[in-house]
DNA sequence: TAGATTTGTTTAACGGTGTTAGATTATTTA
DNA sequence: TAAATAATCTAACACCGTTAAACAAATCTA
């Protein structure tokens, strides 16, 4: 009887290696030429089946946007426990943001290409949420003030985000240029920001 | 004998309508959703014409992307000779850039979305390199330094550019936002770094 | 164990894509 | 008017996402 859940386990393994499968491609690839069929090819299955695993195309860069939001969200926690000052904090999880950018560059097109899919399914995914939550934590202890408004927060953080999302979409699209400048403007920018932010 | 010219003038004519009929489709149904056969459909040809007037889908792009510069790079100008303070010039040519992001949408979605064609072909466009130095000639002039190093400028036009595709990039995924607060950012961010430009 | 039923998987197809080769029609030239 | 050239289309190729139907294999039922 203990079967059913033999197979059952093994059907979640085949959802997995789709979702492997999928990455494996666009790693090698691009995202531009990731196809259903090229997907069964790499499991050894033909594209119809995987059907039974998801509902389309979309529903398997749902997943792993889903995936690339925690693991953005374990590396953000990492570098924050590794300080406690807050604005070190901070700056670190900021530093995180921009590293998953360039180790995960697949899973960070996905989740902030611009052209990209879902946006309204996104919204509501608890992963996306937990990530702002834990920036938005940090900038509501950095800032001075007891009870600062959330609508403050909320600007600082987009204001931050926008600086370092800013800076890895230009440096992905003229990739190959000079690493050292690029810290050089991350840290620079994180600092003036971060001193920006109590006012 | 006139009429090879009137002929030529035709041929320049669908060649214009082929742009238009491409950036008409893109308005109304995205990026994703223009197709070839679906330009020809609006000129009223077949599709494989079109490969007459461009070697293929890519060289649209390409063509549509310099006009976007070309607009660009006047819109800027124009904001520039609005003011004669090199600062007011400089934050007037950057709130122009935004102003351009929406207004022609998807243009900038072209020229700048991350998944974006080209790259290679784009550094070896003209009218991209004059947009960067209406940007790099200003930035020059509002530094305190007499002859500021290449460098310098450079990094400094990045964080700019950085800060201000990233708040746009952001509001177009999460779009139909709060408008009054991202002018707010926006004007705090340029302020900021306009200030601190001169370190 | 034989038959019925469910499950897993594939084949074949639809309508779409970018692109090319060849046939066809229209226009210009001699 | 006949030949040559230019303009345009038809048909096809190879790919895409997706679905319905057919088939095979395992499971359940009597």
């Amino acid at each position: 009887m203990g079967s059913k859940e033999r197979i059952q386990r093994l059907k979640e393994d085949t959802r997995v290696n789709i979702l492997d499968a999928a990455l494996e491609i666009v790693k090698e690839e691009g995202w531009q030429s990731l196809s259903m069929r090229k997907i069964a090819d790499k499991i050894e299955y033909t594209a119809p089946i995987i059907y039974e695993y998801f509902s389309n195309k979309e529903g398997i860069l749902l997943e792993l946007t889903r995936q690339g939001y925690i693991i953005l969200g374990q590396e953000i926690k990492a570098a924050k426990n590794m300080h406690s000052k807050f604005d070190e904090q901070l700056e670190a999880m900021w530093i995180a943001y921009w590293n998953f950018a360039f180790l995960h560059r697949e899973y960070y097109q996905l989740m902030f290409g611009v052209d990209m899919i879902c946006c309204e399914q996104k919204k509501s995914m608890p992963e996306t949420e937990h990530v702002n939550n834990l920036f938005g934590d940090v900038i509501r202890k950095v800032m001075k003030a007891e009870h600062p408004e959330e609508d403050v927060v909320c600007r600082k953080f987009y204001t931050f985000w926008s600086i370092i999302h800013g800076l890895i979409a230009i440096n992905m699209v003229n990739r190959g240029r000079d690493e050292a400048m690029n810290q050089h403007i991350l840290k620079d920018a994180l600092k003036g920001i971060i001193k920006y932010i109590d006012e």
